[in-house]
DNA sequence: CTAGGGTTAG
């Protein structure tokens, strides 16, 4: 431990004996007698360097005001060095060798310029360093003031010190009670909030004399982050004046815990009660819509934007957050069309506009930006291999995809991470190749995490292969035991292959652990943007009767052109009727059915399902696009399809 | 001086 260790601290430039620093400690006993005009000359003078340092906007100008203080005798006048240390670091000039040398020329510098030299090293590192720094002004005897456990606390959050931050709180109880000023108790705050010790910030804002809307921010914000957003709720509930920040940050809390339509509800509320929103506020918003897919709100949230005056912008954050939007809710041409629009890219737009077209099975245009990509100067990240690699999982490019992998960590300096592996079982194994795939996890260098496991099931059903399903199955019971999807995809597995007994084995367990299947849910946009909700087998809707006629006409039609409903696509061991009336009230077709009904001939039709869309369902969306001349898209719990005069963009793949 | 931001696979 470093902090406010009795060894004489050894920072202090080799300009300075410890000798010196002694003398220093003694008042100075001749001051110079100034008259009064001409310290009113030299006040105006410090305030004039200060507007000039204000204005500089490099280090070469910095350096030129530094040199005029010599010719002005006011190289000691700690008032302006200390702004002009803050310009240094404000432009992230490293501390070595050149702000610390003008401090070293300082003879005693007050307690504001120690600061604002604690705070270099609090912003840039080494953090130590500004705890040294703090110790030795501590033995010249300068202050300290409460920018100085601002500074300091704020080293501790950077270096995640929470045992530092602690002593750095003692010391700021001890010495005149800096404790109590607001900044330092917010920084207090956000110092343990960082470092995860969530109830000492708490404690902390407890007994706070004075707080503001900032203190109450920060734990709001902490609560979010620990995914207890009821918590931040009572919090924000108890928030006497609520400002944008505060706002924004329930509704990003809310996205970033995947629960969009509350997110949007702070949104819009935030609205009404008349609160500005700017860019920060947008991404969180665009993030909720981008979760809950649907083109509606996205509209409503670009509205908002061009209102609030934030229309074409050039932010790069948001326009990479509208990308991801724009590909979840099924537009990969819009999101194309900002993705060209944008001044700069930068790892995010990139690695989002790649997943976007990997999503909508747009492989050949994913590798073709991943190529103009390595062109510039944005290195890909984990997350652009995979964007990549389930590209080319998607349309079972899988030489393509086994290079990449091979050849990612010596050519691109990104190792493979489970998450890379994942992909690879997903295109390995839709491939067809299960028993690479389970070899390629035995040999991993790390431990398989479900998405591993699960992609290998995933691929069992395509390709019908019980046994190896059972083993990724068992695995994934014991990594995730509640996961219903697991239970449902083994045994719709095991009745394709038709051992019933294995079904209802898996089934009884089911009821054991009381997992309860979801029903399945689809939504549709009907005229106005209204949307409407399917449930599997629900017919209440009002338009029930009409749904379930224009349902009949349309298979009736498809069975002219070869049709056959797929009777695997049930798995329950029940009659080919009884098969065949449990397909007919998929929701994804009701969906289809109200959607043909109630929106224009020639428009398109958009459908999100919350589960897998299954295979009957899929070749009736294909048909019904042909027959139809209607464009369908249904993004389900994993994708988009896109279905044109009778093809799907997933190529039957998925 | 102190608070809010985007991409990840089954």
């Amino acid at each position: 431990m470093v902090a406010f260790s009795r060894k004489f601290c050894t920072t202090r430039s080799p300009l300075f004996s410890h000798k010196q620093l002694f003398q220093l400690q003694e008042p100075q006993q001749n001051q110079p007698f100034i008259p009064f005009s001409q310290l009113q000359q030299r006040k105006l003078l410090e305030s004039q360097l200060i507007s000039v340092l204000h204005g500089c906007n490099s280090l070469k100008q910095i350096k030129q005001v530094h040199a005029h203080l010599f010719r002005k005798g006011l190289d000691q006048c700690c008032f302006v060095l200390t702004k002009l240390l803050r310009m240094l670091t404000k432009f992230d000039v490293p501390m070595d060798p050149y702000p610390r040398l003008v401090f070293d020329q300082v003879k005693r510098p007050n307690p504001f310029l120690w600061t604002a030299f604690i705070r270099g090293y609090s912003l840039q590192g080494p953090f130590t360093e500004s705890v040294l720094l703090y110790n030795c002004m501590r033995r010249e005897g300068a202050g300290p003031v409460s920018f100085t456990f601002t500074a300091l606390l704020k080293a501790c959050t950077a270096a995640l010190d929470v045992n530092l931050g602690r002593q750095i709180h003692a010391q700021a109880i001890s010495i005149g009670g800096f404790a109590n000023d607001l900044y330092v108790g917010n920084t207090l705050i956000e110092m343990y909030l960082k470092c995860g010790v969530l109830d000492c910030g708490r404690r902390v804002f407890d007994e706070m004399p004075d707080k503001d809307v900032i203190s109450w921010t920060s734990l709001i914000v902490a609560y979010a982050k620990s995914g207890d957003m009821e918590a931040a709720a009572r919090l924000f509930d108890g928030l006497p004046e609520k400002d944008m920040v505060a706002w924004t940050a329930m509704v990003t809390g809310y996205a970033q815990n995947g629960r969009p339509r509350e997110a949007l509800e702070y949104f819009e509320r935030m609205q009404d009660v008349g609160v500005e929103t700017d860019e920060v506020t947008l991404v969180g918003a665009i993030s909720a819509c981008a979760q809950l897919g649907a083109a509606k709100y996205a509209n409503w949230v670009r509205d908002v934007a061009e209102q609030s005056g934030f229309g074409p912008t050039k932010n790069v954050v948001v326009v990479s957050a509208l990308i991801d939007m724009y590909s979840k809710c099924g537009s990969v041409e819009d999101a194309y069309r900002v993705f060209e629009a944008m001044s700069e890219r930068n790892v995010f737009s990139f690695s989002s506009m790649i997943l976007g077209f990997a999503m909508h099975g747009r492989a050949d245009a994913a590798m073709r930006l991943f190529h103009e990509m390595l062109k510039t100067e944005t290195k890909p990240n984990r997350v652009t291999f995979v964007g990549v690699l389930t590209a080319c999982s998607h349309v079972g490019m899988v030489e393509q995809g086994r290079h990449l992998f091979a050849t990612m960590e010596e050519c691109y300096g990104v190792s493979p991470s489970v998450d890379h592996y994942a992909c690879m079982v997903d295109l390995l194994g839709r491939a067809g190749c299960l028993e690479e795939a389970l070899k390629l996890i035995k040999t991993m260098p790390m431990e398989p995490h479900g998405g591993v496991w699960g992609a290998l099931l995933g691929a069992c059903r395509i390709h019908g292969n019980p046994d190896i399903a059972e083993i990724a199955a068992n695995h994934l019971f014991e990594i995730e035991p509640n996961a219903i999807g697991n239970y449902i995809l083994l045994s719709n597995i095991y009745a394709l292959a038709g051992r019933w007994d294995d079904v209802s084995r898996i089934r009884k367990l089911m009821r054991e652990k009381g997992l309860r299947k979801n029903p399945g849910c689809s939504w549709v946009e009907a005229k106005k943007g209204v949307i409407h909700e399917f449930f599997a087998g629900d017919m209440t809707h009002p338009k029930s009767t009409e749904i379930k006629r224009a349902l009949e006409d349309l298979l009736d039609r498809l069975k002219e052109h070869g049709y056959l409903p797929n009777l695997s696509s049930v798995a329950y061991d029940v009659s080919d009727e009884d098969k065949k009336r449990i397909l007919m009230t998929h929701s994804e077709k009701l969906a289809l059915a109200f959607g043909l009904l109630s929106t224009n001939v020639g428009s398109s039709i958009r459908i999100v399902k919350n589960l897998r869309i299954c295979e009957d369902c899929h070749s009736v969306m294909c048909g019904a696009s042909q027959i139809t001349g209607r464009e369908i898209i249904v993004r389900d719990n994993m994708r988009f399809h896109h279905f044109r005069d009778g093809v799907c963009s997933c190529g039957n793949f998925w």
